[in-house]
RNA sequence: GCGCCCGUAGCUCAGCGGAGAGAGCACUGGUCUUCGGAACCAGGGGUCGGGGGUUCGAAUCCCUCCGGGCGCGCCA
């Protein structure tokens, strides 16, 4: 990475003033070493103002100090002071044109950085309860997470996907009974619809399916007995949803992990066990509570209820030590829903009860999505309210324009999906153009082909035009943004990269021509574009986006 | 009442301690003897919700108020 490199320059000339008496020992271990935004500047340390004070000198002079001891570099073209105090660092034209051989020869995602190196670890997302269909709001979770998850792939974690069943508790049974009420009305028995139960269509159609197939069989049996069944035949159906609308938006997991397991396996009345012999757990009300906080502020969450059954959180706490404690995974993610954050807190409660170290854990919270359909909120819309349903929305926009928009917000935003801009006006869409850009390229890398240029032997120093060497800046950045982006758990910053990095080719492509009667130009132009090429591919892949050969214009409808 | 998130251009949103505040869309005006025009270039448009504070420096940190969303012990 470039940082890596002007980061250790930097210090070496930081340290050659000191030697030379010119700077005093003073703590420098955060360089404010960034991208510059002034324009004619490609790195700028803005350390000088930092450490003034300490120092007890102008920030400038500070600066002068520093550039003063640095010493000559082929990276660089020029390293100078400016403004109240920065340090400007300029990339050379000849070293930059010397990167396009690099990431032919290695890949763009050579120079991303090892961070997660042997750091076990698992990424739990979407876990929707297996009572229906994945909503809209539940495919922003779905794209998140799954980028999220690429991301820290390619920075080298040791990554494990699950999905958590919740195959257990009061939404499977009511699932079952709402079933069992359709079912024994298509048979002509009435059953009450259960309070709360899932009034869905869907549910209806598998109550019509069961008693196409199964006739009275579950009339036989008890009502218990029959919800019972009915509930695991309607979390299969409810999986099989699930996944089919995760399928289309091709995203996978390692591991199905079923909430119920753990009750058969004694796990949650183990660690409830475990809680109460350490002093958290109260009885109260008929209840068994899980008690934690400060003094000042104690709170209490109920972990077996007055039936005698376990809670979701009782479940979950066991679920946690599973991962930590029998999985022994370094790190956890989960990525949900804002409506779950009241549970975070709990949970890290949990963590600390049980002497498990809660910084191995960290949630992110994906806010709402409100769909916007004409202009109104889909629920004031009078088309369908289908569009809430993740799977209707990949229907009508495909799976790249849903992920490109589900995962070009920050997570901490609430999002507005319009879905008639996001699919009237996909001519203009930032994803179309993105692909678009790999098309043409690879049409020209086609055109080169067939006219028989071998370009391997290009020269790459031919390439000194401003917007060959931006375009050479923009593609050292991807190490740069990948890392930052898998670091902060924010995968946002792809789509945008990506836009700019589309942007700057298509920007070069009406400046210069990269097929021209200059035949050594054109083979060094050629090494370009198949670097951008390769570069664009690699994010379009990272955010689970097919990166075309050739795009056919479909006839507006 | 308490807790979490968000108020930045007409719209949707980046930027989250540094140097004239950005992108996409929309709008206005241009560019073509087209390596795929699903393109490019230029322009207009902003008291960064209001008010205090911290700092050499605040859209960014703290306090407060206003507005919106979500949540708040026997659902998961």
């Amino acid at each position: 990475m470039v940082t890596a490199r002007i980061e250790a320059y930097l210090r070496g000339a930081i340290d050659d003033a000191r030697k030379a008496g010119k700077l005093p020992a003073i703590e420098t271990a955060n360089l404010g070493l960034e991208k510059s935004r002034l324009e004619g500047s490609d790195y700028s340390s803005t350390l000088p103002m930092r450490i003034a004070r300490a120092v007890g000198a102008a920030p400038r002079a500070i600066a002068e100090a520093i550039v003063g001891s640095a010493s000559d570099s082929l990276m660089l073209a020029s390293v100078e002071v400016a403004g109240p105090g920065f340090i400007n660092f300029v990339l050379a034209d000849s070293w930059l044109a010397e990167q396009v051989d690099g990431i032919l020869q290695h890949g763009p995602a050579h120079a991303v950085p090892r961070l997660g190196e042997g750091v076990r670890t698992q990424i739990e997302f979407v876990s929707i309860n297996p009572t229906g269909p994945l909503t809209v709001g539940h495919g922003r979770i779905a794209a998140f997470g799954d980028v999220l998850a690429r991301l820290l792939k390619a920075v080298g974690y040791d990554l494990q996907r699950e999905y958590y069943v919740n195959d257990y508790g009061n939404q499977v049974k009511l699932l079952g009974q709402s079933i069992y009420s359709h079912y024994a009305g298509q048979l002509g028995e009435d059953v009450p619809f259960p309070l709360n139960g899932y009034k869905g269509k869907y549910v209806e159609e598998w109550a019509q399916e069961v008693a196409a197939q199964a006739g009275r069989k579950y009339l036989d049996m008890t009502e218990d007995e029959a919800v019972d069944a009915l509930s695991i035949e309607g979390v299969a159906r409810s999986l099989a949803m699930i996944r089919a609308d995760l399928d289309e938006l091709q995203i996978g997991f390692d591991n199905w992990f079923s909430e119920n397991s753990l009750h058969q396996a004694g796990d949650v009345r183990r660690v409830i066990e475990v809680l109460h012999e350490s002093g958290y757990v109260t009885e109260r009300e008929g209840a068994t509570w899980f008690s934690h906080g400060d003094s000042s502020h104690e709170r209490e969450n109920v972990l077996v209820k007055r039936t005698g059954e376990t809670t979701y959180l009782a479940s979950d706490i066991a679920y946690h030590v599973n991962k930590f404690a029998e999985r022994k995974f370094d790190r956890v993610v989960n990525v949900m829903g804002a409506d779950h954050h009241g549970h975070t807190a709990r949970m890290y409660a949990a963590m600390d009860a049980l002497d498990l170290d809660r910084s191995k854990l960290t949630f992110v919270l994906c806010q709402m999505v409100h769909v916007v359909v004409d202009g109104l909120p889909v629920k004031q819309s009078k088309r369908s309210g289908d569009f809430e349903l993740l799977g209707q929305l990949v229907d009508e926009i495909g799976s790249d324009a849903t992920r490109y928009f589900m995962i070009s917000r920050a997570a901490d935003s609430q999002m507005e999906f319009d879905v008639d801009l996001a699919k009237k006006k996909s001519d203009e869409n930032p994803v179309h153009k993105i692909r678009y850009a790999h098309a043409r390229i690879s049409s020209i890398l086609r055109r080169a082909e067939k006219a028989g240029i071998d370009f391997s032997d290009g020269d790459t120093s031919l390439l000194d035009r401003p917007q060959e060497l931006g375009l050479i800046r923009a593609m050292l950045d991807y190490p740069e943004v990948v890392s930052a982006a898998a670091k902060s758990l924010e995968p946002h910053a792809l789509p945008h990269y990506a836009l700019s990095l589309a942007s700057a080719f298509n920007s070069y492509y009406h400046v210069h021509r990269v097929i021209s009667p200059d035949l050594q130009l054109t083979k060094a132009r050629l090494k370009l574009a198949m670097a951008v090429r390769m570069t664009v591919a690699a994010v379009l892949g990272l955010m689970g986006i097919s990166a075309p050969d050739e795009m056919v214009r479909e006839e507006a409808d």
